[in-house]
RNA sequence: GGUGAUGUAGCUCAGCGGUUAGAGCGAUUCACUCAUAAUGAAUAGGUCGCAGGUUCAAAUCCUGCCAUCACCA
């Protein structure tokens, strides 16, 4: 029986190009783990979008003088471009800004009021009277009242780190208006109250302990130790979604409180543009699907508690209650299943930092090097049990050594062996040797050693299980010797040749969820067609007052199976090329030059 | 200050109560030449941060300390 997958995956603030730390803490894994599904015929649905409200996306505006919706639409953009290009198959990869997202955001605040799970309350917050508006805190600076530092931020202290209330700054002003005049006033807000899920939320906490990571269960059950406050989630900004509620328009619901009701909005969405309106409920009030939060784990406490509290409250809500399409599951909305957070990865031994430009950007280097090896050396070093590092001399090792050395070369070495030797085949063998069954057996035990790995999320395991087979299979070649065969004993090397073949081809499937791209051009190499994934595109989406762009992926097409091959002998072969391109050892100084250092924008080309 | 994480071969890491502590890379030697000089085999290399404790048995559990980091005050 196939089963129901959805795949969430963390929404990037569009105020900046996708960085390396986005790929391995949420985007690669979640697409690995997306296509290991698809391959096994489970029904994925894998959904994200980009951030367009919060503060960060204005700072960036006012910085560039330019409006916040030409922010997040010219990064939106860009991150349509990346993703395609890395291959992240999204089924549906939107933004907050449509249409759609500020209904069902606001279908959820309404229905949390409803339900008795907000409350109002009277906050102290800075004043402009000059912009006559409450400042974001970020646009507060003053006098740290814990070290004194003299130009430490509303939101936090540069010299110390502390985390600031703003409103006990000392001197505070704005910092882009220096004559400013700043008062503390009293603003009127909603909060949404946790405490009432404390009960719920223990109980789901030690129902998924036992797949969680140690770290995600431990993380939020101290967060719920510490004690659950109410948290705002309106604010006095201009940029973000209206407030449901007569006089309330010139307050805009919290950026946290409504871009993680992203994933499923962005399900609505999705059911929406395929026709059929209510398909997202196989997932989201389905009982048997099993919903996957990839995050970093900065995030940790808004996917494991705090929303987890919002489906609580919302429990009900377009199934049957009130609302056109009807019922289809006679459920509760289903909560995660598993959150497995990724850990951080540093960059040359250092943290990750956009001001001083120490980051690797995607699109940078989706210029100069192939997906797949990219692709590649963020899975093998992906900060799944604790923080890792990215370097450039790891990069370069790991590509070289390993994916070009051991895989590509064993594709290569022997699909050109065939092709010159045995008249452009398949080998046709005799009965085959105790050794080549031995060998095929053991790739084809891959399919269950590999894929428990993948299913538990264990993808850095999963892809060193995949790799000791390409060296047992490397290995197997050194003793068949069949260059030495074909010329005392023809028939012998038909048959280690037919067996290697036939190995790479099940190999191939256990890597085509990390190896997209190649995994591709061996399947056409050994002679099959289509695809063994379906399609990614860019498509325009028109809604009643504007439109938008989403990545969408089609697997209508796709033939890929996770299960045994047995090659056909006989098939056809195309004619092979070398399936990565060899760095040159240079570009591991080339590319540390580059970290730190300013970097323009450029174009992306697909 | 509180909480938590990390500290294992030259490097990157796995193992988290039980036979002589493992993998990949790097080093050395040998084999091979089908292959992007790519592969395979063998060898060397560790008192598992330090000090106590529990146990028949500890890298693995407990306590303290040191170092690094993160989160929260």
């Amino acid at each position: 029986m196939p089963k129901f997958i959805h795949v969430s995956v963390a929404w990037p603030y569009a105020n900046g190009d996708l960085h390396i730390g986005h790929l391995a803490g949420a985007y690669l894994p979640a697409d690995i783990f997306a296509r290991y599904h698809r391959l096994k015929g489970n029904y994925v649905l894998m959904v994200s979008g980009s951030d367009s409200h919060g503060t960060p996306i204005s700072v960036e505006a006012d910085k560039r003088g330019v409006s916040a919706r030409s922010i997040f639409e010219h990064y939106h953009e860009r991150f349509l471009l990346t993703q395609q290009k890395v291959g992240i198959s999204y089924d549906l990869f939107t933004h907050t800004d449509t249409e759609n997202h500020h209904k069902v955001a606001q279908d959820f605040f309404l229905r949390l009021l409803e339900k008795g799970h907000l409350f109002k309350q009277t906050q102290q917050l800075m004043y402009s009277e000059q912009e006559k508006r409450f400042l974001p805190d970020r646009y507060v600076e003053g006098e740290c009242y814990i070290c004194h530092y003299p130009n430490a931020r509303g939101d936090q202290c540069d010299n110390c780190g502390n985390l600031l209330d703003a409103t006990q700054l000392i001197h505070p002003r704005n910092r882009n208006r220096p004559d400013d005049k700043l008062i503390v006033r009293e603003s009127e807000h909603y909060f949404i109250d946790l405490a009432q899920f404390e009960p719920e939320l223990l109980k789901y906490l030690d129902t998924h302990a036992h797949h969680w990571r140690p770290q995600v269960i431990r993380f939020s059950r101290n967060f719920i130790e510490d004690g659950l406050q109410g948290r705002p989630i309106t604010r006095d900004i201009d940029w973000g979604i209206d407030v449901p509620l007569p006089g309330w328009q010139a307050k805009k619901l919290y950026v946290w409180f409504e871009a993680v009701m992203g994933y499923f909005t962005a399900s609505v969405e999705w059911a929406h543009n395929i026709g059929k309106p209510d398909a997202w409920k196989d997932w989201w009030y389905n009982p048997e699907a099993e919903i996957y939060n990839f995050i970093g784990k900065d995030n940790i406490p808004f996917h494991t508690i705090i929303w987890q509290s919002e489906l609580m409250g919302v429990d009900g809500i377009y199934n049957g209650d009130g609302d056109s399409i009807g019922k289809r599951y006679d459920a509760p909305l289903q909560l995660p299943y598993d959150v497995p957070a990724n850990e951080f990865m540093n960059i040359e031994g250092d943290k990750f930092s956009k001001s001083r430009n120490w980051a690797i950007w995607l699109p940078d280097i989706l210029d100069r090097y192939q997906p797949d090896a990219v692709r590649y050396y963020v899975a093998a070093v992906m900060p799944e049990t604790s923080d890792t590092d990215y370097s450039w001399e790891g990069f370069f090792n790991r590509v070289n050594g390993e994916l070009l050395a051991a895989w590509g070369n064993l594709v290569n070495r022997m699909l050109s062996f065939a092709y010159k030797r045995f008249d452009g085949k398949v080998p046709t063998p005799g009965d085959l040797t105790e050794a080549d069954q031995a060998m095929i057996a053991k790739a084809e035990a891959g399919f269950e050693e590999v894929g428990a790995l993948l299913e538990a999320v264990k993808l850095r395991d999963a892809l060193n299980a995949a790799m000791t087979l390409v060296r047992e299979a490397n290995g197997y070649l050194d003793k068949r010797e069949p260059w030495k065969r074909i010329k005392d004993d023809p028939e012998d090397a038909a048959k280690s040749v037919y067996t290697i073949l036939r190995v790479i081809d099940n190999l191939n499937i256990l890597l085509a969820p990390y190896l997209p791209f190649s995994a591709q051009l061996v399947h056409e190499y050994l002679g099959y067609d289509g695809q063994i994934f379906g399609e990614q595109s860019i498509v325009s989406y028109d809604e009643a007052t504007r439109s938008h762009k989403g990545l969408v992926y089609d697997g209508s097409g796709a033939i890929g199976r996770w299960e045994k091959r047995a090659l056909p002998p006989g098939q056809a072969l195309r004619e092979p090329k070398a399936l990565y391109v060899k760095l040159d050892p240079e570009i591991i100084e080339q590319e540390r030059a580059k970290l730190g250092a300013p970097l323009d924008e450029r174009e992306i080309v697909i």
